[in-house]
DNA sequence: CCCCATGTTCGACA
DNA sequence: GTGTCGAACATGGG
């Protein structure tokens, strides 16, 4: 389930181990997490070092360990960080084993789209593909205009898609995606394109409140979202739209690959438009959906 | 058996 | 080179 406050919780979840040293590695060599980097290198990489602590960026994660080793790790769809005894013996799925003095750190990942990665610097810096990542949606440097600049290059993609893409929005997945959308009231297939400025403005809004509450909520203690959001319904067959007074089921579809949610009626992309310009296109995207209906 | 899954990457094509 | 888009990856749960 990992978007950014998921990953932020599990990235906490190894601080225990801080400032102790790397006793015994455990790997599974075989498995396509090291498809990378062989288990072999991290094992050789890691060992003798010191825990040094874990920092994340959007999805993505860093750990620091003496002497200037830092190991890079992905969760894919389905991976967890957590801590065991220090004698802790891998399960199925346990493809790294960090033992500990006091505890042993683990990475587990069944499907196995995550992936680690290893670097070994002398500046006392973290590798330079860390530092040149784009801003978080909670940095200062996420701006207005950054988000204007994204959506303009990309003006047939869908917003829901272009909120998915890490090079402007590292950390946002599919629910949060989803959550913002819903949030702003717009239609998650509309082609960014048809997003006004005001609108955009919002897209960037949005995902900076969304990503605040989730990391509040999610990113220490792994609390429940409220209830009026999106999040706490979109799962559940028949669930409704959360907001005051709708009540309306909410729909689910593929779009571009990803279970995609909405309220149909809250979420409209010419919402707050009633020049001649929204209602072609508005008819048009009606004519659009009628001929295609016949097919189910 | 079926369908579905909170992610990324690759190749084909315009 | 850039943008678009579906398929593939591997496994488990309902």
């Amino acid at each position: 389930m990992p978007e950014l406050a998921e990953v932020a919780y599990y990235c906490r979840q190894w601080q225990g181990g801080v400032g102790l040293e790397v006793e015994r590695i455990q790997t599974h060599p075989a498995a396509r997490i090291y498809r990378e980097i062989p288990a072999a290198a991290i094992r050789r990489g890691l060992a003798g070092r010191t825990f040094l602590g874990g920092r994340t960026h959007g999805k993505r994660m860093l750990f620091e360990f003496s002497g200037g080793a830092w190991l890079g790790l992905h969760l894919g769809m389905t991976g967890k960080l957590c801590t065991a005894p220090p004698d802790h013996i891998p399960a199925k799925h346990e493809h790294l084993v960090l033992s500990l003095a006091t505890l042993s750190l683990v990475f587990s990942d069944s499907r196995m789209f995550g992936k680690l990665s290893l670097d070994l610097v002398d500046t006392g810096d973290p590798p330079t593909w860390w530092t040149e990542l784009p801003p978080q949606p909670l940095d200062r440097r996420f701006t207005k205009s950054l988000v204007h600049s994204f959506a303009r290059r990309f003006p047939k993609t869908p917003l829901k898609t272009l909120l998915l893409d890490q090079r402007a929005f590292p950390g946002i997945g599919n629910w949060m995606a989803d959550e913002i959308c819903w949030q702003l009231r717009l239609t998650p297939s509309a082609p960014v394109a048809t997003a006004t400025g005001p609108q955009l403005d919002g897209v960037w809004k949005t995902t900076r409140r969304v990503s605040r509450v989730a990391m509040d909520v999610i990113g220490t203690d792994w609390g429940d979202l409220p209830n009026t959001w999106l999040m706490n319904h979109r799962w559940r067959d028949g669930g409704t739209c959360p907001r005051r007074g709708c009540r309306t089921e909410l729909v689910r579809a593929d779009l571009r690959g990803r279970t995609t949610c909405w309220c149909p009626r809250c979420q409209t992309s010419d919402r707050g438009r009633n020049n001649d310009r929204a209602r072609d296109e508005r008819s048009t995207q009606i004519r659009a959906m009628s001929a295609d209906s016949p097919r189910s």
